[in-house]
DNA sequence: CCGGTTCGATACACGAACGTATTCGATACG
DNA sequence: CGTATCGAATACGTTCGTGTATCGAACCGG
């Protein structure tokens, strides 16, 4: 095909422009971040970059989409060999492998503040997170169902899940040096999962 | 006093300025909002904005410890007064007064990330934080005592309430349709509240 | 009222970033 | 090996926002 080498080559810059874009966002912020910068950083000028994106929101919106796309694929994999009879172990697992990222935090925060200005953008977002959450809880809910118990909502558990999650983000990355908070962090999770399931006795 | 009058019409210009900013803050974003945006609001020109602030950044964080320290306020109010018998509604009452708007939220967001760049402000929003959770966790204590429960970690319940409040927020706000998850949303809270105390005999 | 002070308005000079139109080089393909 | 095409570099004019230095008016105390 003709255009498969060509294509690499836009690839390539493409790719770089994206990598650079992510850590400036996280260094300036999105909405301080210029056109200019990340192309600096990438190594390219600012007509490599218009004849990519069309704006920085676009690049913006490419971005999370190749980040949260590959993290759901993390997850997924993580998931995929748990230790059925560790609960704990189960849930470490699955906590590291949706990691709590300060780059990435910083950057999905302004993505969220971004998409509840956007309509379009909000839809994408909540359907990325329900995705994660429907890639998540089937194997949550296997491994509890091999310990013994069911889980009677599973809607409400992925929710719960999620807020959990993303709540305590914050305190893990504002107080990085306390450990206390990363145990809480956990106990928080084995509560949650312990109270949105219960012993087979009850179906 | 001489200053008296004259400190009037500057805090006057200064609040204007103040919610100009918050309302631009929440349509524009805080990196993409200007000075001139701000002014423009607010009805003054940029000769003013530099009478009072010396940049955008320091009004951010005044705009910030002015609404957080008010939103404070409230929620001790609102605490003040709670129904002892009807837990569910003290929970209610809880949670309106820590309200999920939409505005407000996407500037605590930005700030958040902001923050978490900057270790000067990453205390203070930590502190601010602290201060809130250590506002309302006695008055819930008390509430559950008086309902025959104690709370062994009070720290753990904070956060995970904090957490809960925080991470459940995003899902209110990017599905404002959806009564189901505020429903959850309160579920979880009750939840939490449950698993962090226990009957009185455990003393 | 009146002088002094404070505070916001005005005007200016500058720099940063934008987006486009065009050029030039690399690369795929016959 | 030559050529057509594609994509990144260059160059350009323009807009937008900044921060400061100065001016003038509102407001204070006496």
């Amino acid at each position: 095909m003709a255009t498969t080498t060509v294509t690499r080559r836009r690839a390539r810059t493409r790719q770089r422009l994206l990598d650079a874009a992510l850590h400036t966002f996280a260094e300036e912020g999105f909405g301080r971040t210029t056109v200019e910068q990340v192309c600096e950083r990438a190594g390219f000028t600012r007509g490599a970059f218009y004849s990519n994106f069309s704006s920085l929101d676009e690049l913006f919106l490419a971005l999370w989409e190749e980040r949260s796309a590959r993290m759901l694929d993390e997850v997924r994999a993580a998931l995929a060999d748990l230790d059925p009879d560790d609960p704990e172990a189960a849930v470490r697992a699955a906590v590291a492998a949706a990691p709590v990222d300060d780059a990435w935090y910083r950057i999905t925060a302004e993505f969220t503040a971004h998409a509840l200005r956007n309509p379009g953008l909000r839809r994408v977002m909540a359907a990325r997170e329900a995705a994660i959450r429907d890639a998540v809880l089937p194997v949550l809910v296997a491994a509890l169902e091999r310990l013994g118990r069911r889980v009677p909502d599973e809607r409400a558990l992925g929710d719960a899940l999620v807020a959990v999650h993303d709540g305590t983000a914050v305190q893990v990355l504002t107080q990085p040096d306390d450990d206390a908070v990363r145990a809480r962090r956990q106990a928080l999770f084995m509560n949650v999962l312990d109270v949105y399931s219960t012993p087979e006795d009850s179906a």
